[in-house]
DNA sequence: TTCAATGCAAACCCTTTGCACGGTA
DNA sequence: TACCGTGCAAAGGGTTTGCATTGAA
């Protein structure tokens, strides 16, 4: 799990609390009854990715979901994820992201909605949301006359030293 | 050439001004001289690419650049535009675009920086830029504790009727 | 004359698909 | 029992690359 916060402090008489903000991530049978709320089989296979997804907090691509789910069950295809994860996207329960035309990478669709920084030495991906950016944003479509279908903001960045 | 912004009026005694601001973009020969400079080869399939790019005002992609380049001298070959686009966005004179997944589009890099809104019923792209949003940008790169190497920002939007 | 740039075709990577089989509901 | 979902292998689309040849400097 990556913060899209800050950690901060709180000063209690001689205490010092140390905070950071955490985001709840779907489990894996809340997958499942999205799945089988849309009248779709729970499959072994889909079980085991599900179980991937709902441990993964780094933005996998569909090879290391199938390498992770593949461990679980050595019966899953790369096949099979691809289609189960265009079935999930299809279903709103995950979202994929085409970051710089390398390989789709995905995430489970638990927060409202959010930007991507990604850190062009590790990979890494860190999330983080700002209502001023949405709000300018709204703004400038509008002024070109265009409705807002969907929109990525991707920040590509070095770690400051 | 798609403006960025809004056309605007003046009114000025009895009569009315129209106005629209738009852009300048690089000369074929204005990219023929950035690869004299890094001492590199003027061939004639790179100048009629050149003469393609410099023309092109709608975000074309490497089958397309082909297309046309190929129009103007046939011994232009697929294997030849990709090769030179890499070799011109090395240099610093074109942009590449990865637009969600889809096959890279490209334009000559005469602006110093600005954002794409995607017409997702026809494809169209327009340009724009805010400062605000450049700024918010860096604001949160710095709170998270890195410096911008580069960003993207795509809105995929309907036109309004 | 030299060696960067080229065309062609094959290879590459990521992703999708046709087909016959197997397991969920 | 249906028929959805599967594995496998082949195909697909965009892009890169190996190799012998050509042509710009």
């Amino acid at each position: 799990m990556h913060q899209a916060f800050l950690p901060w402090q709180l000063h209690v008489g001689r205490f010092r609390v140390n905070c950071r903000l955490m985001e709840e991530t779907k489990t894996a049978e809340e997958l499942q009854a999205a799945l089988r709320a849309a009248g779709l089989r729970i499959t072994e296979q889909r079980k085991a990715l599900l179980a991937v997804l709902a441990d993964a907090d780094d933005h996998p691509d569909a090879n290391e979901l199938h390498r992770r789910a593949h461990k679980i069950n050595p019966s899953v295809s790369l096949a099979t994820v691809y289609r189960t994860l265009t079935t999930l996207e299809e279903q709103g329960v995950i979202d994929r992201h085409a970051f710089e035309g390398k390989p789709a990478r995905f995430e489970t669709n638990d927060k409202p909605h959010h930007d991507h920084l990604i850190d062009i030495d590790s990979g890494e991906v860190i999330e983080f949301r700002s209502d001023k950016i949405e709000a300018l944003q709204a703004e400038i479509a509008r002024e070109l006359g265009y409705d807002i279908a969907h929109h990525r903001l991707e920040i590509y960045g070095k770690k400051r030293k």
